[in-house]
RNA sequence: GGAGACGUCGCAUAGUCUGGUCUAGUGCGCCACCCUGCUAAGGUGGUAACGGGGCAACCCGUUCGCGGGUUCAAAUCCCGCCGUCUCCGCCA
């Protein structure tokens, strides 16, 4: 949710944001026509109110007949104020619905939609030349199986279409990414949290996953409950309607959770082996932090990210996602995408956004500031982990015969191997 | 799945039966000041959030788990839901 303070103040900065998101910048118009309309209802229905307990307590005081007057006029008064209650909940509500389809203010993000990101830098060298080492690099789901590492089959047997089973050393190397990152996450001072992955209505809604996207995420219609497409929404959620403590800098957390996600309207698309699944897991960092320190935190989550894809040893590129691309709460996006040699393209492999105070005022997470007053913070994630990182480097790592050499950073995490062999 | 108890201002608790004197009392904690050579103890005052109005001091409203209802008036009465605890059953 947006600042009322701001649109009050200064609507032309909010139609300018969704101008740059390429959303409908009248919007804004009508939220203020609603604000207007239901601080007069509100003042109306107040003063009744304010009337109507005086009133009360001398009805309480009084007897007899003077009593039985006061009741008359006091009856007709209880009318109303319904009334004018009911006027006033009414524009609250009007105003509310518009408030929380406005998506938040973008922030230094590049005009334009998904295609004008702009790369910002590119990073841990420069993409291997199979042609000068003498061979065709093979896919990662062609790898996989000749490790017996991933089986997509049989997940397509048993589940569908986009499933598969993580099998022997895939298992393994799943787990040995996800623990580097965990590692790295708790050495940098983060609390490891393992969290819920399926959340009530109001958390999904709190953290803005139910506006444009919500076609992606899975619901369990008879128990009223969402799966969640990542950690994020639960440890957003976790200091829901608190007031909490940021005197002594950032609160960290980092979320090891399975991550669910529809992809409805991407069918055909990364249909071949892991690289969009229904099912993954992940480890995401995420930050409650004071909003003037929300940009810095943003760059420190960027930089963690980036150290995870050192350990990796894998190629990439840095990107700072257009306005038109961004999630309903981001303000700002910057996403790591590896090189991806059999498709030569780049894959994300991590995405940050920072929320800015949006999410906070939604699920009413505060903190209190010098003067002792209350104000939302700003919360920011970004990705650590994920199941897909085992395409780029299975990719990136492989060698003629098949085999995959293990980046050194993941080697304590898997007993000290040093290359996958095949297994047929 | 069944039965019962409970949910009140940071924490603990009073108030609910018998609706209005609740502007929600008290203790603890916390903050400020006073007293005391230091410490301990003591004294005085303050101590929720959100919204509306006002330059401000301040005023008004909403909130006693959540949502409805009854009533001139609801922490208090009625209905539904959620959560916690205890017991029973069932499953592992």
């Amino acid at each position: 949710m947006i600042d009322l303070r701001l649109l009050r103040d200064d609507p032309d900065a909010v139609r300018a944001s969704q101008q740059a998101r390429g959303d409908d910048p009248t919007l804004v118009d009508s939220a203020l026509d609603a604000d207007a309309r239901r601080r007069s209802s509100l003042t109306e229905f107040e003063s009744l109110r304010a009337e109507q307990k005086a009133m009360g307590k001398q009805v309480a005081k009084a007897q007899g007949e003077e009593k039985a007057e006061l009741l008359t006029r006091t009856k007709h008064l209880a009318e109303q104020v319904k009334a004018r209650q009911a006027e006033a909940q009414g524009a609250e509500k009007e105003l509310d619905e518009l408030l929380y389809a406005i998506p938040n203010v973008v922030e230094g993000a590049p005009p334009g939609g998904e295609a004008d990101f702009v790369v910002l830098r590119h990073e841990g060298g420069t993409p291997r030349d199979f042609a000068a080492e003498g061979f065709t690099p093979r896919d990662h789901l062609d790898l996989g199986e000749r490790l017996g590492a991933i089986d997509t089959a049989r997940g397509a047997k048993v589940s569908g279409s986009r499933f598969y089973y993580l099998t022997g050393i895939g298992a393994r190397l799943e787990l040995a990414l996800l623990n580097a990152a965990m590692d790295q996450a708790v050495t940098e001072g983060f609390t490891p949290m393992i969290t819920p992955t399926l959340v009530k209505p109001e958390t999904m809604r709190g953290t803005g996953f139910l506006g444009a996207h919500a076609d992606e995420v899975y619901r369990l219609e008879k128990d009223d409950l969402y799966l969640v497409g990542t950690s994020e929404v639960a440890l957003a959620g976790y200091h829901a309607d608190e007031i909490i403590d940021l005197s002594a800098g950032p609160r960290r957390y980092a979320g090891w959770s399975a991550c669910y996600r529809r992809e409805a309207g991407s069918h055909g698309k990364d249909v071949r082996g892991i690289i969009r699944v229904h099912q993954f897991h992940k480890v995401e960092m995420f930050s409650y932090c004071a909003p003037e320190d929300a940009a810095a935190e943003h760059q420190r989550l960027l930089a963690w990210e980036e150290a995870m894809l050192a350990k990796v040893e894998l190629p990439y590129r840095v990107i700072d996602t257009a306005a038109g691309d961004l999630g309903s709460s981001a303000a700002r996006k910057f996403d790591c995408e590896a090189w991806l040699p059999t498709q030569e393209r780049y894959l994300e492999l991590t995405s940050t956004s920072n929320c800015t105070t949006f999410q906070a005022r939604r699920l009413g997470v505060r903190e209190r500031t010098e003067d002792g007053s209350t104000r939302p913070v700003a919360t920011l994630n970004g990705t650590l982990g994920t199941t897909r990182w085992i395409v780029a480097l299975l990719e990136n790592h492989q060698q003629a015969d098949g085999s995959v050499r293990v980046p050194a950073g993941l080697r304590p995490y898997l007993g000290g191997l040093e290359v996958l062999e095949p297994v047929r």
